[in-house]
DNA sequence: GATATCTAGATTGTCGACAATTTATCAGTT
DNA sequence: AACTGATAAATTGTCGACAATCTAGATATC
């Protein structure tokens, strides 16, 4: 699935997705230390962009940065986590509850079309929810939700950095089946323009899965 | 008052800090083009910094960048200002409840002796409740949050944002007193560590003030 | 042996110059 | 007069070099 594309038109942008990639993917580790000499010949650029794209990264608060000293890959903490998930429940919740004031019904058809056609598949290998279905449902609420800098913060901002958890937790994917039912529900209260309802059960989505993640949490340790 | 304090370490962060109280105060207007050899020449640094500095803007929100084009501060519209409030209200909720879990009964009483020393001062120019108290009560409620990445996301970005649109649409600028009284209401529900009032009422003392600005934005047609 | 100070190495911050791209100007054609 | 195309000016993107700062190791002192 095509998430959203964003077309790399200078130098500084090939060089900071790629970047972004390996760290989310974890082939650079958390906490590790970027120096800009040793991704400078990596990526065969000079100094300056990735100076640049290390900046836009710290703005993704994917790395920390110390003046004079460099910049590090964030570390992965369980608290980090939870505040990350109470983020995604404030904003994707009022953007479940904007959507259903504002999208417009081809859309909140296309999506309902989307989830009837995942209900086979969920019925079928009756567990899991693929990974990707998931991503698609939330951006496309999140995009219902017309409210541009809503869009812009999540989309850059908190779906890294979401990623990069649960790559480096190993819980790509998903989780059990009971988050489609939720979509359907979400859905449902959209269509019905109840933002209300919308919100509420956005958020509720969100805290299931934080708690499965953390339960996930407690047995590695 | 001291907000919160950041200190320039690098001249990167001087430019950086100064460029963006220009921009907020409006001396350098809402869609302006900002060139980098103008203000390399104008702050007396070299172009680099320059970039960097408007990087931080860009991250910021207050500054928007094409490539090969170059950057320009974002215009204010109706829409903008409200879609930042829908942002405003739901991280800011959060923070409230949040703060009622989190926050050290020493920082509730700090903040609760604040209001009480406030209370005089509204009662004798009994209209306007300053802005410099307001902007404390939200900050010291955000810090109470506990939650690092929220606290960034809205001392670094939403907060200049939202104060540019109140000092350019001239509502510096403080809002009709009933403002302390939800003020009250909000530490109250906090103190008595209730998360859910907390942020009900956190969210409607957002939504008054924005349609207080909505109201004034449209007498200004 | 522990602490403090100094020096050398490495890393980041800043600069000016060049390359690539966009925008403005102007001639030419229909 | 309007549109197209080529050329010139201006702006942004990228580069390598130098300056400022931090870090580590060695030496000296108590």
């Amino acid at each position: 699935m095509v998430f959203f594309q964003e077309q790399a038109v200078t130098s500084s942008d090939k060089t900071y997705f790629q970047l972004r990639e390996e760290i989310v993917e974890g082939l650079i580790p958390a906490g590790a230390k970027l120096s800009e000499v040793e991704l400078s010949t990596k990526f065969e650029v000079s100094r300056a962009v990735i100076r640049e794209a290390i900046n836009r990264l710290e703005a993704c608060n994917i790395v920390e940065r110390k003046a004079n000293v460099g910049a590090r890959v964030v570390t992965l903490t369980e608290d980090g986590l939870l505040e990350l998930y109470q983020i995604r429940e404030a904003l994707e919740g009022m953007a479940a509850r904007l959507a259903a004031q504002n999208m417009p019904e081809a859309e909140i058809y296309e999506l309902s079309s989307l989830l009837e056609g995942q209900q086979d598949e969920v019925r079928q290998n009756h567990t899991y929810y693929q990974e990707a279905g998931d991503l698609d449902f939330h951006y496309r609420i999140i995009v219902g939700s017309k409210n541009q800098q809503l869009i812009t913060m999540l989309s850059n901002g908190i779906y890294h950095l979401a990623r990069m958890y649960r790559v480096q937790l190993g819980m790509t994917g998903p989780r059990v089946t009971t988050a489609y039912d939720e979509h359907k529900h979400i859905v449902r209260a959209i269509s019905n323009r109840d933002g209300e309802l919308a919100e509420i059960l956005m958020r509720r989505h969100i805290q299931y899965s934080k708690n499965n993640i953390a339960v996930k949490l407690t047995k590695m340790k």
